[in-house]
DNA sequence: CTAATATATTCGCCTGAGCGAATGTGAGCG
DNA sequence: CGCTCACATTCGCTCAGGCGAATATATTAG
């Protein structure tokens, strides 16, 4: 109680404030992923979801972990708790939102084919979608 | 469940990702506020809260009514579940921050001060704080 | 009617940030 | 070493939106 926050409200609210980091949100679930996945699924070139996703992370909202050649995004649980629960409501609105949805539903086709598309071959599949 | 609110999402975002915005959401409180009040308050000028309180008005965030020369703002309950929830959290956060807490305490001091400021001579108070 | 007051809008300037295209960088391979 | 792959960054352009200054509008007073 008391604290200033003020600066890092606005932070969270601008990296909350576009279609697309949304939408790399909404596919990051609670599981980390690869970029790849990111490209593929929002059929966009892949410099802008660099972008974005950099721009998540100077935000502090994600995390990257590298594997080799792959990169693996991930959010971030907020450490202040109303950042935190404002974010824990965001992704529970994402869950129900249809186009959402439908990344989601995207992603578990692609990630579970039994034939990858060729930009995909060999990478690293989301933990979520193959145990 | 299963709907499309991604531009709505997006629409918030945007409009509490603004620091002046915040100052004003947090001075309305439960309230409505009159402009003057504002303009006193966050020590600037006039066509500037105006226009911040319009970006608000346009995200349907806040509502105005006027009486006779002054205008009231309000904040608006978001019709949607989470964006409620969301804007709950929101205020509550502010509550806590210590800048919002000054600019609260000095709405308090201005508004119950024997002599108020020229600017404020016959303005119409909060009802909050005059009850 | 005119004048004053409270608020809103417009204008010109500047920065942040989104975009596609091109280029840079780090890891693995032969 | 050099090549490729996965990803990151930079460049040039464009546009939203923040700012102060000036102006417009609405209401009330006289």
């Amino acid at each position: 109680m008391g604290k200033n926050e003020t600066f890092e409200m606005e932070l969270l609210f601008r990296a909350l404030a576009d279609r697309t980091r949304l939408r790399l949100l909404n596919l990051m679930g609670d599981d980390e992923l690869c970029v790849c996945f990111f490209v593929e699924i929002l059929r966009t070139n892949q410099p802008k979801i660099s972008r974005h996703l950099a721009y998540l992370r100077r935000a502090g909202v994600v995390s990257a972990r590298r594997e080799g050649k792959w990169m693996h995004y991930r959010i971030v649980e907020p450490p202040d708790e109303h950042a935190a629960r404002i974010f824990s409501e965001v992704r529970q609105w994402l869950r129900e939102d249809l186009p959402m949805q439908r990344d989601r539903e995207r992603l578990v086709k692609v990630c579970c084919a039994p034939q990858q598309p060729v930009q995909l071959r060999g990478a690293p599949r989301p933990l979520s979608l193959t145990a």
